[in-house]
DNA sequence: TTCCATGTTCCGCA
DNA sequence: TTGCGGAACATGGA
């Protein structure tokens, strides 16, 4: 599920949930999903001190831990949070738990464990390090900037809206979602894009990615011809009724309507 | 049983 | 150097 939109959501259900709330105990049932830290290291940290603040870099959630440094989160194909009060309700794949004095609990829930767990001093590092691009709805990332970074590629745009490191936020469903309201096809390659396409997809990228943030990431409460809810291949393609076809990008499972998004 | 999945990283190759 | 395809990671549902 994790894309921006979604860490967006992961942001205010942490910030309204478990922000300045006491850490009594901090349990790690995965150690595989901590990175660079271990988890005596993360429990001392985090014992006795509060989450301050959040911040979000593309798909990372960071959390300020009172005192010093950040609590970061990734959440890999099938992460998400969980806050609750009573420890039966703890999730079934809660990896890292978060116990406060208050009793709740704030679970980071990873299925399939492809997400990490980390720590960092600064974020700013933190993201070079990774080799981040700026964030997809930073100010950073301006019309101009964004076709910058389309000069020169020879890839296919697919591919490249998703690619972190020019751009942070941006997965394979979100993708889909963007090409489709911009009426490219995924496969165009980048420098074929006409100056008139790039700029409507900038202008998409940002509407994509604000539209489904504010709709909390729910493919069910996003706008009429959104192709988001119909990811099924035959499904009717909510502009012009064809068929929603699927084919595979640069080995992702592509959904998108031929009709609408004919091949240059 | 086999295939597939909203992410990232690494390798081989063009 | 850039970018692509495939594999790997790990788990479970259709």
């Amino acid at each position: 599920m994790p894309e921006l939109p979604d860490v967006e959501m992961f942001k205010g259900y942490l910030d309204s949930t478990a922000l300045h709330k006491k850490i009594r105990k901090t349990e790690v049932s995965e150690e595989r999903i901590l990175s660079g830290v271990s988890q005596q290291m993360l429990a001392r940290r985090l014992k006795g001190s509060e989450l301050e603040e959040t911040k979000r870099h593309g798909k990372y959630l960071f959390a300020r831990i009172r005192g010093d440094g950040w609590l970061v989160l990734h959440f890999g194909m099938t992460g998400e949070l969980a806050y609750y009060k009573d420890p039966h309700d703890r999730p079934e794949h809660a990896r890292m738990v978060l116990r406060f004095e208050n009793g709740y609990e704030l679970a980071y829930v990873s299925q399939r464990m492809l997400g990490q767990v980390s720590i960092t001093g600064d974020i700013e590092s933190f993201a070079a390090e990774r080799g981040l691009g700026p964030d997809a709805l930073s100010g950073e990332v301006d019309r101009e900037r964004f076709l910058e970074m389309l000069e020169g590629r020879k890839g296919m745009i697919k591919p490249a809206l998703m690619n972190q490191s020019m751009i942070a936020g941006i997965g394979n469903v979100y993708s889909d979602e963007i090409l489709f309201q911009a009426k490219v096809n995924p496969k165009t390659p980048a420098n074929k894009l006409s100056v008139d396409e790039k700029k409507r997809l900038y202008r998409v990228v940002r509407r994509v990615l604000r539209t489904a943030a504010r709709n909390g990431a729910d493919p069910e409460k996003m706008p009429r011809g959104y192709i988001l809810p119909h990811r099924e291949e035959g499904s009717k393609c909510p502009v012009c009724g064809g068929k929603v076809k699927k084919m595979t990008v640069s080995g992702r499972t592509s959904y998108y309507c031929p009709r609408c998004q004919r091949r240059p």
